[in-house]
RNA sequence: GGCGGGGUAGCUCAGUUGGUGAGAGCGCACGACUCAUAAUCGUGAGGUCGCGGGUUCGAAUCCCGCCCUCGCUACCA
C-alpha cells in the first residue's frame, strides 16, 4: 500500500469549493478554476484514506441576480431556482463529488449567517456607521460602483466606469463622475447618506498578519497578494441597500425592507452552513464539528484568482472575529472556535483568444453544451493537463482536439485497448504470469513508484505534474509492448502470458492513478479488468425538503463506500475478459478549425 | 499609477534550494512494427532560455534596469 506522502498527516480534510454565482449558466472557465481541481484533490484524498467533506452550493444573492431577474422578467427567486438547477446539473454531469452542494437561499444558511453576524457583533468586530453611497432612485437599491458610468472628470472620456476610467486608467469615485447614470436603466443615481454595518478589518489586522505568517506553502501569488492586502486594511461594508439577501438580525434592522447582508459576507459563510446542513442530512447533526473545531483538520479552499481576497483575508477575518481572536479579543461565538483555512488554492484564468471568457462578447463555452457533446472525462482530462493552474491559459479547440485525440485516445485509450484485446484474444482472461524478467520488473517498479510521486503532487494541488507522471508511465507501457512484442510469442505462451499480465497490471495501476482525474472511464476500466461494484462514486441529484421552505435539488453521494484506494491493486489471473470497446472517442479534425455549432470559431476579417 | 504572474525549440508548456554538453508533448523528416481507436515504437532536424548590465569558479535559475504581455487594484460577483 502506498504511503500517504507529504505533510498531510491529519485524517480529516475539508474541501471548500468556491460557490458559483447563479445569474446564468457556468462556462468551462469557471469549472476549470474551482470545480475540477477541487474534485481531483478530494477524490485523491479519499483514496488515500482521509475522511473528506467537500461542500459548496450556488451563491444566489446580490445585485447582479436582481438585475438579471428584471431582465428576464421573472421574480428573483424564480431566477435563482432556474440557474441553481442548471448549475447543479452541470456539476453532476462533470462528476464532481460534493458531499453536499446546496444553495445560499436555504433557511439553514440564513440562520447560520445571522448567527455569525451576531457573534461578530457581540465581539465588536462588526460596527454600524453612516456612509454615503449610490442608490437607484426607482428601486432604492444600492448601485455598485461598476453599475455606474459617466464622463471621466480627469480625461473627459464619456463612458468611464464608476470605479475606474477605462480610457485614462485612473481610479475614480462614482460621485465625481460628470453626468453619472445607471448602466442598468440609464437613470441618474442618487448619492445618499445611509447607515451600514462594517467588518472592522483594521481590528483584525494584527491577528490576520500573525496567522498569514504561518501559511508558508501556499502558491506564491496567493501569499504575496494576501500579505500586500493586509498591509492596508480598511473597514469593509457588509450590508447593502437591497431587498434580496439575508436580513440583518438586529432590532431596528430586522424588518427594514431595504437592508440586507452583503452577498460576499453570506457566501463565504456558506462553507460552514453547508457543512452544518450536510451533518443534519446525514442524521448526525454534530458531525460537522469534526471538520471545523479540530485544528488537526486540513481545510483546503479552491477558487479562481479573483476570489483570493475573500478567502485569504475576509473569511479568515470573519472567523477570527467570531472566535474572539481579533486584536481586542472577545468570546468564542455561537459555533465555537472555528478553524481557519489551511490551504487557499487559487487558479488563474482560462482565456479564449487571449481574453477572459465573456458572454457579452460571445467568448463563452458553457459547461452544459460541452458535456452534451464531449462527455465529462474529455473536459476533465483537458483541464487537468492543460488548465490554468499556474498562469492564464488560452483555450483553443485545436488544442482540445489534439489533447483528446493524440494523448487521451491514442496513448492511454489505445494502451488499454491493445492490452485487453490481446489478453482476451489469446487467453480469454487475465493471464497467469510465469517468472518475471528484468524488463517486466522495471516497468512494474516504475508504475508502483509513481503512486508516491503522483500522490505527493496531488496532495499539493500540483495537478499538471501529477497527471503528467501518469502519462509518462503510460508511455513506458507502450514502449514495453514494442520491446517485448507479445504478438510474436505464439510459440512461447508462458512468456506471452507473463508480458500480458505485466502490461495489464500496469494498465490497472495507471487506471487507479487516473481515477481522481477521470472517474467515469476509471469505473469502466475497473470493470473491464474484472472489478465489481462501485469503484469511483458519482454524485447524485436529490430533491430535499426543509421545514418552512420549498424543496430544492442538491448533490450528495456515498463516496466513502467506493472501492477506490490509492495503491496498486493486484489483478487476478483467471478473471474472464470481454472484447474491449474503445473508451475515448476521437474527434473530427474539422472541429479544431471550426469549433462546434454552439460555439463557432470566429475568424478575423 | 501601485501590486502580482508570465516572456525557454514552429506551437503548448516542464525546468525543485544556481552546477555534468538545456527538456517533454504536438508538428515536421526518415525508419520499425502490425496486438490495438491508421494506434504504437525508434532516429533526426530545430533554441542568442525577452533585452542590457551585475554577483559567482559557474545562472534559464540570484540582484539591478528596461521592453512586451496578462491579471488584480477590495463596497462587481
Amino acid at each position: 500500500m502506498g504511503d500517504i506522502v507529504g505533510p498531510m498527516t491529519s485524517s480529516r480534510v475539508l474541501t471548500a469549493v468556491a460557490w458559483p454565482y447563479a445569474n446564468g449558466p457556468r462556462h468551462i472557465g469557471h469549472v476549470s478554476g474551482f470545480g475540477v481541481p477541487s474534485d481531483v484533490y478530494s477524490r485523491y484524498m479519499r483514496m488515500s484514506g482521509h475522511q473528506v467533506l467537500m461542500v459548496s452550493g450556488t451563491d444566489e444573492h446580490g445585485t447582479p441576480i436582481s438585475v438579471q431577474a428584471e431582465k428576464e422578467g421573472v421574480p428573483v427567486r424564480e431566477l435563482a431556482d432556474k440557474y441553481n438547477r442548471v448549475i447543479v446539473e452541470d456539476l453532476q454531469g462533470l462528476g464532481l463529488s460534493y458531499d453536499l452542494f446546496t444553495r445560499t437561499t436555504t433557511k439553514n444558511h440564513y440562520r447560520v449567517t445571522q448567527e455569525m453576524f451576531l457573534s461578530l457583533h457581540r465581539n465588536g468586530y462588526v460596527v454600524a456607521r453612516p456612509t454615503r453611497g449610490a442608490i437607484s432612485p426607482s428601486t432604492g437599491r444600492t448601485l455598485p460602483d461598476r453599475y455606474i458610468e459617466g464622463t471621466c472628470p480627469i480625461c473627459g472620456y464619456a463612458s468611464a466606469r464608476g470605479d475606474q476610467c477605462d480610457n485614462c486608467g485612473n481610479q475614480l469615485d462614482p460621485i465625481d463622475l460628470i453626468d453619472p447614470r445607471s448602466r442598468i436603466n440609464g437613470e441618474t443615481p442618487q448619492f445618499v447618506e445611509t447607515e451600514h454595518f462594517f467588518l472592522d478589518l483594521p481590528a483584525l489586522a494584527e491577528s490576520l498578519t500573525e496567522w498569514l505568517k504561518t501559511r508558508e506553502d501556499w502558491r506564491p501569488n496567493v501569499i504575496k497578494f494576501s500579505q500586500h492586502l493586509i498591509d492596508d486594511l480598511k473597514p469593509r461594508a457588509i450590508t447593502r441597500d437591497l431587498d434580496w439577501g439575508v436580513p440583518v438580525p438586529l432590532d431596528g434592522w430586522r424588518d427594514e425592507p431595504m437592508k440586507r447582508l452583503y452577498v460576499w459576507f453570506d457566501a463565504v459563510i456558506g462553507y460552514l452552513s453547508a457543512s452544518i446542513e450536510w451533518a443534519a442530512r446525514t442524521g448526525d447533526p454534530d458531525a460537522w464539528q469534526s471538520w471545523w473545531l479540530d485544528p488537526e483538520t486540513t481545510a483546503s479552499y479552491f477558487m479562481g484568482k479573483d476570489n483570493i481576497v475573500f478567502h485569504s483575508v475576509i473569511w479568515p477575518g470573519i472567523l477570527l472575529g467570531h472566535n474572539g481572536q481579533g486584536d481586542h479579543g472577545g468570546e468564542p461565538g455561537t459555533f465555537g472556535v472555528l478553524d481557519l483555512p489551511t490551504e487557499v488554492v487559487s487558479s488563474e484564468y482560462l482565456t479564449m483568444s487571449g481574453s477572459k471568457f465573456s458572454s457579452s462578447r460571445g467568448h463563452v463555452i458553457y459547461v452544459g453544451d460541452f458535456l452534451r457533446e464531449f462527455g465529462p472525462d474529455a473536459l476533465r482530462y483537458f483541464i487537468a493537463v492543460a488548465g490554468p493552474e499556474n498562469q492564464d491559459t488560452d483555450f483553443t479547440w485545436e488544442e482540445f482536439v489534439r489533447r483528446n485525440n493524440t494523448e487521451l485516445a491514442a496513448q492511454w485509450g489505445n494502451l488499454v485497448n491493445r492490452a485487453v484485446s490481446m489478453a482476451w484474444k489469446n487467453v480469454g482472461a487475465i493471464p497467469q504470469p510465469g517468472e518475471l524478467q528484468d524488463v517486466d520488473r522495471t516497468l512494474l517498479d516504475a508504475s508502483r513508484a509513481a503512486f508516491d510521486v503522483v500522490g505527493e503532487a496531488l496532495s499539493h494541488s500540483h495537478f499538471k505534474h501529477g497527471i503528467g507522471e501518469v502519462m509518462r508511465i503510460v508511455g513506458l507501457a507502450n514502449q514495453y509492448l514494442s520491446e517485448t512484442e507479445p504478438w510474436k510469442l505464439k510459440d512461447d505462451p508462458s512468456r506471452r502470458d507473463t508480458v500480458l499480465w505485466t502490461v495489464l497490471q500496469v494498465v490497472s495501476d495507471c487506471n487507479v492513478m487516473f481515477t481522481p482525474f477521470m472517474p467515469h472511464s476509471a469505473q469502466k476500466i475497473y470493470q473491464m479488468l474484472g472489478g465489481e461494484g462501485v469503484w469511483a462514486a458519482l454524485p447524485q441529484l436529490r430533491t430535499v425538503s426543509e421545514d418552512g421552505g420549498p424543496d430544492y435539488p442538491v448533490l450528495m453521494g456515498d463516496y466513502a463506500s467506493a472501492a477506490a484506494v490509492w495503491a496498486s491493486r493486484p489483478i487476478v489471473p483467471g478473471t474472464p475478459l470481454a472484447k474491449p470497446e474503445p473508451l475515448y472517442a476521437k474527434l473530427d479534425d474539422k472541429l479544431a478549425e471550426t469549433g462546434p455549432e454552439w460555439a463557432p470559431i470566429e475568424h478575423e476579417g
